[in-house]
DNA sequence: CAATAAATACCCACTAGTACGGATTTACAA
DNA sequence: TTGTAAATCCGTACTAGTGGGTATTTATTG
C-alpha cells in the first residue's frame, strides 16, 4: 500500500459531506498543484479539471458541479466569459475565481457576474481554502488584496471610471491596429470624433505615445 | 497527530539522500502547489522559497542550495538574471527553470547559461518530478515540448535570429516610447540609422503598425 | 431647472514617422 | 576573392497622427 492510498482512507474517514470541484487554468503546473494540496483536504472531492473555458463547459454541461475554480486569463475564451455562461446553465454552480489581475475594472466586472471568491494568485494557498471554506458556507469570499482594491476604489471612485464605454472601445480598435478612418467606418462615425476620443484616451490614460497606451491596454486587458 | 504529522514521518522513513530545494516565483499559489505536490516525493527537502530574485538571493548567499527552482518571469531582477548571479555565486546549485515561456529564442538563452531543466507551465507536474529526478541523477532534463521546439530551431535556423542585436535593441527603445531621434542619440548613431533599422524591423517581424510592433515585443519578452 | 458628462464634429498648424529610393564600411564565410 | 549580412547614413515626398482650440446634442443627476 502506498502513501496515497493510505491517505485517501483517512480523506475518507473524515469526509463527511464532501463538495465537488472543477479547475480550470491553462498551466497543468498549477491545476496539478491545487489538486495536491486540495488531497489534504477532505472537504472537497475534485471531480474533474480542463485547460480552456470551452471544455471546461463541454463537462458542466452534463455533470453537476458544486465548485468551479477558474483562472480569469484562459487561451480563447476567457473566465470572464466562462462565468456568465456557468452561471446560466447551472447557476446553482458555485465560482471562485483565481487570477493575477488585480486591476479594479476586471475585479469589479467579474464580481457583478456573482462570483462566489476572488482569491489573487499572489495570494498564499490558505486564501484559496478559506475562500473554499467560505463558499462552503455559502459565503461570499474575497483575498485581502481584493478587498483593499475594493475599499480603494470607493474612497477614490473617480479613478475606477477611468475611460467611458466608447473610449475603451475605440482603444480596443487602436489596439488592433486600426487607423482612426478605419475605427470610423467600423464605428459609423466621424475620422474627427475618434480623434477627439483618442486625444481624451491619451489625456486620461496619462500617456502620450502610442506605445504607452498600448502598455495601458495590455496592463488593463484590453487585449 | 494530524495528516501532515503523520506524513512527515513516512516521508522521512523513506528518504534516504533527499536533495535540498529553493523555490522561486511569485505567485504564491503556485509556489504553495508545487511546495504540496513535493511533500509527498521523499527525495526531495523544501528549504526555502522566495517571491523575487533579489530575495532568493540574499538565501543562496549564505545557505547551500542543492536545486533552485525559478519561474522565468519575475518582478524586479528576473529568471536569466538570476540564473546567471546563482551560476557565479553557486556554482553546485542545480537550476530548473519553470516558464510559461516557449519562445525559441528564450529557451537558448537561458540553456547557454547551463541549467539543469527547463519546463513549462503548461506541462502536468509528472514533467517536474521527473526533471527532478533527472537533475539528481546528474542528467540534464527538458520537457518534451521545449525538446520539440530545439528540434524545429535546428530544423528551421533562419526563425530563430529573425532580429539582428542591433534590431532588438532598437526594437527595445520603441517600446520605451523613445522617439527615433532619442534613440539615436542614446545609441549615438543617426536618426536615419534609426529609421533604416526601424524599416527592416518592420519587414522581419511582418508588422506594419507600431501597434503590432509591440505586440510583437510583448510576445517575444522584450517589454 | 441647472449642471455635468458623454458622444458627436470641425479647424489649423505642426511633426514624427512611412515609403520609396540609394549608398558605404566592416567582417566573416564560401 | 567574391559574396553576403550587418550596421551605418542620406534625400524626397507624403501621410497619419498630435496638440491646440471650439461647439452641439443628448442624457443623467443633484
Amino acid at each position: 500500500m502506498n502513501l496515497a492510498a493510505l491517505f485517501a482512507i483517512f480523506k475518507q474517514a473524515k469526509n463527511t459531506q464532501a463538495m465537488n470541484v472543477f479547475l480550470v487554468d491553462d498551466h497543468a503546473i498549477l491545476l496539478d498543484g491545487i489538486k495536491s494540496m486540495l488531497a489534504y483536504e477532505g472537504s472537497v472531492e475534485v471531480i474533474g479539471e480542463a485547460n480552456s473555458a470551452e471544455k471546461a463547459l463541454d463537462f458542466i454541461k452534463y455533470h453537476s458541479v458544486d465548485l468551479l475554480i477558474t483562472d480569469f486569463n484562459l487561451p480563447g475564451m476567457d473566465g470572464l466569459a466562462l462565468v456568465r455562461v456557468v452561471k446560466k446553465i447551472s447557476p446553482n454552480t458555485k465560482i471562485i475565481v483565481l487570477s493575477q489581475h488585480d486591476e479594479t475594472h476586471l475585479v469589479k466586472e467579474i464580481l457583478k457576474e456573482g462570483v462566489a471568491g476572488y482569491v489573487l494568485k499572489n495570494d498564499s494557498h490558505k486564501e484559496l481554502l478559506q475562500a473554499i471554506e467560505a463558499v462552503k458556507n455559502g459565503k461570499i469570499y474575497l483575498s485581502n488584496d481584493i478587498n483593499r482594491i475594493l475599499i480603494h476604489s470607493m474612497q477614490f471612485p473617480d479613478e475606477e471610471r477611468l475611460l467611458t464605454d466608447r473610449e475603451r472601445e475605440i482603444l480596443k480598435l487602436i489596439a488592433q491596429e486600426k487607423s482612426n478612418k478605419e475605427i470610423g467606418e467600423t464605428l459609423f462615425i466621424s475620422e474627427r470624433t475618434v480623434e477627439t476620443h483618442r486625444k481624451n484616451i491619451f489625456r486620461k490614460t496619462k500617456t502620450s505615445s502610442l506605445v504607452g497606451l498600448i502598455k495601458f491596454a495590455y496592463a488593463n486587458n484590453l487585449i
